[in-house]
DNA sequence: AATATAAATTGTAATGATTACAGAAATGGA
DNA sequence: TCCATTTCTGTAATCATTACAATTTATATT
């Protein structure tokens, strides 16, 4: 059997990233966290554990990974990059009482087509703000 | 005749924002210059014709302006904020070649419909990246 | 194992867009 | 003209992110 940290380990492999430790945490992180952490929420969580780490590690370590395609990027609170270990495009929803930030499975289908007015499509960046279903619940 | 000075001053004033010299000069900028320019941007222009303006002024001007729903402003080149005149919901492709912010008009299902997978939607930010018409045929 | 070399990590300083803030200037009414 | 209010300016502060040099760690070679 494979333990969690072997498939992180691969997963950086695959993309010829060697797996330090502190790669193998973040990735781990991130896979374990689905939630568009910022650089900062990642680095607080890990000094926990791993107290030498610093936060230009974490910042090199995500910009590697942003290089290499491992990771993707968000910026929706207008402040601070959040990052994603899902790379395949997708839309988000950010909500403005609770400020989750939620995986939307939807379908755009200019960006299936490959193109919008004659425009070559490479990246889709999309988000809905609002109120999420669960702040709606709440608040009647 | 309505001057066009007239027309901007009306429209400051149909947001209640009185009509200061500068207000005035902002959104005429803005209204003329539809590229989604920075605050850098209208402030470096702005300050040839009116060299007392301030940086602050510029901003705190796009900042009441925004809280006043006059303008809209959008993030995409993970910098700066960019600055629209155009307030209904629209799409934006950013061209990675030149650097170019073109509006798109396109429509969007779930913004219609005001929700996506029972979240209720206030607003909508989308844009393309990629390569643009005009980059297209140059590269050939 | 010891050494040399390269890669990874750290800590601090710098950057750059934006905001905070206090004082100066302009505006408008009494 | 005087006073109160709003607007504008200039500078300092903020904050996320990056630059960079020094240190540590990993890898290859003798
Ligand atoms: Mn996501
Ligand atoms: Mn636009
Ligand atoms: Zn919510
Ligand atoms: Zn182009």
């Amino acid at each position: 059997m494979i333990t969690e940290m072997e498939l992180i380990k691969s997963k950086l492999q695959k993309k010829e990233i060697t797996p330090t430790y502190i790669r193998l945490r973040v990735l781990d992180y991130l896979e374990a966290n689905k939630v568009h952490p910022t650089a900062e929420t990642i680095y607080k969580a890990l000094v926990k554990e791993i107290p030498t780490i610093s936060r230009t590690s974490v910042y090199n370590t995500l910009n590697g990974f942003l290089e290499k395609g491992l990771i993707s990027s968000i910026f929706i609170t207008g402040t601070e990059t959040r990052f994603d270990s899902n790379t395949s495009p997708h839309h988000h929803f950010f909500c403005e009482k609770c400020g989750q930030i939620i995986d939307l499975d939807i379908e755009c289908s200019y960006f299936k087509k490959g193109y919008v007015k004659g425009h070559k499509i490479k990246e889709l960046h999309g988000y809905f703000k609002g109120i999420c279903k669960n702040c709606i619940k709440k608040r009647r």
